[in-house]
DNA sequence: TACACCTTTTACAAAACTTTTACAAGACCC
DNA sequence: GGGTCTTGTAAAAGTTTTGTAAAAGGTGTA
């Protein structure tokens, strides 16, 4: 049915603290409490769940959740962002980051921020 | 000897013991946290940092990073040093040398050097 | 058809970012 | 020191991007 064939983590689902998005069954709770998504709000979601912690440009979305082809101009991510972030209640600022200029990141609740671990230094008096 | 070796090779990021640029993910640590650049500003910082230990010249800068041809009175290369500088906070004269009438340079950090005093010199009221 | 629900667009507000402006401070040269 | 050029800085102005509410459009179903 949908443009979207999410296969690139072969998780089945995600969890933390309070979300829980499974992959398999297309649902999410939050809280233990269903969040009532609608399609493209769960694709968006989705989308971005799978690929927590990184950047995932405004193209990609628009491409992979909606089919659209570059250069289309359209508030369509714009407005489900918002609806997704309202119904993750208060946290979803913590959840959804944006990245101006350039998309949304979803970040894991109380994730560990660093991407990279810095490696022991090589310093020469540490 | 720095801990970074760049001729003209790509490299995917530098690091140092403050300051951690991934130049794949175009982001920025310092003490490993994130730095919080704009766009410009991480180009700016990328460029500099890509070329560390020598000098940049403003005509490069304002011509790699904004795309001006030469000729172009503006100020805004060193407003955005400034503001690079303030993120970069206490290493930031370290990092970024200005040189006088030609342009810019990133040092990589050098860990100050313990003075190796022969008399106990603890003298703190001196 | 009428209805309920979902999606997209529209229009404007707000926020983020960039550039300019104006002047202060510093560097260089005589 | 005085003159001149360059850089530093704060603030204003300008531009672009994102947030938001509401309306309009679309789809499926009873």
């Amino acid at each position: 049915m949908g443009p979207l064939h999410i296969t690139d983590r072969h998780e089945l689902s995600y969890r933390d603290q309070h979300l829980d998005v499974d992959f398999e069954h297309k649902t999410a709770l939050l809280d233990a409490k269903p969040l009532g998504l609608t399609r493209k709000e769960y694709d968006l979601l989705a989308l971005l769940v799978q690929n927590a912690g990184e950047v995932v440009t405004r193209e990609t979305l628009l491409e992979r959740v909606w089919g659209y082809s570059n250069q289309i101009r359209t508030r369509t991510l714009d407005v489900h962002i918002r609806r997704l972030r309202k119904k993750l209640g208060q946290h979803n600022s913590a959840y959804i980051e944006t990245i101006f200029s350039v998309g949304y990141r979803f970040q894991p609740f109380r994730a560990p921020r660093v991407v990279q671990r810095l490696a022991p230094a090589m310093a020469l008096g540490a």
